[in-house]
DNA sequence: AATGCGGGGCC
DNA sequence: GGCCCAGCATT
């Protein structure tokens, strides 16, 4: 443990605070969650924001509120209407969690943000990052803030060079913030380091115009472009994944199958690895794919999984027989099956997938002269 | 500690 | 067309 910040002088911790500060009033960006700011309203933006850009939430984040208000509103309302307005965002539990969160502060915490760090920790989709921000800008409770930005901005201004995605370098990283934390400001200091990250001290630094430049330590080190750095590579795979409609008598086959290397524990329609990859083919899907009347269409779209770039397709085969099939998917003990009616696809195979194959079917419908064949 | 979850803006 | 992004929950 190298740079702590009780190591750090006290005055230089104050002139910090205070050129970040400073900084900060001056250049912020004029933003609509920095605005009439309660704690509803910042919740809101704060879920939105998270591995999300400013400049795609912010039309969404107006009609959203413009909407749902207060917490009331958001609880009273439909699952699937606040869908339809959270629409574009992506990560759609966060809504789901935003909704069932809404309904938790109107009955247990008469329709207000809990000022309590573990009560607001109990909120749907609410974690550390998220209790930080809404408790110290909506209330100035003194919790320091650590995102990304935040990551970034320490790393560089104390030279912290481990693997910021290291349990270790994380843990050193929030007694830094905490530490560096303003007691007078909190909230206006938790949302300067992220501007400034956002902003100023951004992968490739922009020291010139940084009000911390003349203390920062990597920029002395003249390490501030590699820092912060992780030895995790990720290597993103491309992998084509073709699933399979099945369809026989008794409905829509799904399959679930611990050994396999996506969707371990819920149901999903089969499929297949295609082209280039390092994984196991398992027989038994080979064998399904084998069946008669199989039909392989030209579209695809695009989805990704944790270092997976993935193209999906999909094929059909209709009016197969039940028994044969369960026949083959019996030769497999952990593999577990079931048919389903086609319409509850979205609940039964719950992967954003089931929804994009769904639109791809669609697709298809409407243009009936795509090719279509064998291969 | 690893893994799954997405879509849009921007270069 | 690829890259990057104000994290959280589950396992």
């Amino acid at each position: 443990m190298e740079s702590t910040a009780d190591k750090i002088d006290p005055k230089l911790l104050l002139k910090l605070r205070e050129s970040l500060l400073s900084w900060f009033h001056k250049n912020k960006r004029d933003l609509p969650f920095r605005a009439n700011k309660n704690a509803y309203r910042i919740w809101v933006s704060e879920i939105m924001l998270q591995q999300t850009r400013v400049a795609a939430m912010l039309p969404i984040y107006e009609t959203f509120l413009k909407r749902f208000p207060e917490p009331k509103a958001l609880q009273e309302a439909s699952e699937d209407e606040v869908m339809k307005y959270w629409k574009g965002l992506g990560y759609y539990s966060r809504a789901r969690n935003l909704k069932k969160g809404a309904s938790l502060l109107v009955e247990k915490h008469s329709g207000l943000f809990p000022e309590n760090y573990e009560e607001a920790l109990a909120i749907p989709g609410v974690g550390n990052y998220t209790a930080s921000a809404v408790l110290s800008i909506a209330y100035g409770k003194h919790y320091a803030v650590l995102d990304g930005n935040v990551k970034r901005v320490l790393s560089r201004l104390f030279l912290i060079e481990s693997d910021p995605a290291l349990n270790s370098t994380n843990q050193l990283l929030g007694n830094l913030a905490q530490e560096f934390l303003s007691p007078i400001s909190p909230g206006d200091h938790n949302e300067a380091m992220m501007e400034l990250g956002a902003l100023v001290c951004v992968p490739i630094p922009n020291c010139s115009s940084c009000p911390l430049s003349i203390h920062c330590k990597a920029r002395a080190a003249g390490k501030e472009k590699e820092i912060p750095t992780s030895k995790i590579v990720d290597n993103w795979m491309d992998l084509d994944l073709n699933f399979l409609f099945l369809k026989s008598s008794k409905g829509l086959l799904l399959v679930k199958y611990p050994g396999r290397r996506f969707f371990k524990t819920i149901y999903s329609l089969p499929f297949r690895l295609e082209g280039k990859h390092p994984y196991e083919k398992d027989v038994w899907v080979e064998e399904l794919f084998e069946g008669p009347g199989l039909e392989r269409n030209s579209l695809k779209t695009k989805h990704s999984i944790t270092n997976h770039k993935i193209q999906l397709k999909f094929s059909d085969i209709n009016d197969t027989n039940a028994a044969k099939i369960e026949t083959i998917l019996k030769k497999k003990p952990d593999l577990e099956f079931k048919w389903i009616d086609e319409p509850e696809l979205r609940e039964e195979f719950p992967s954003s997938i089931s929804g994009k194959l769904i639109k791809l079917k669609s697709k298809m419908n409407q243009q009936p002269d795509l090719p279509v064949g064998k291969l």
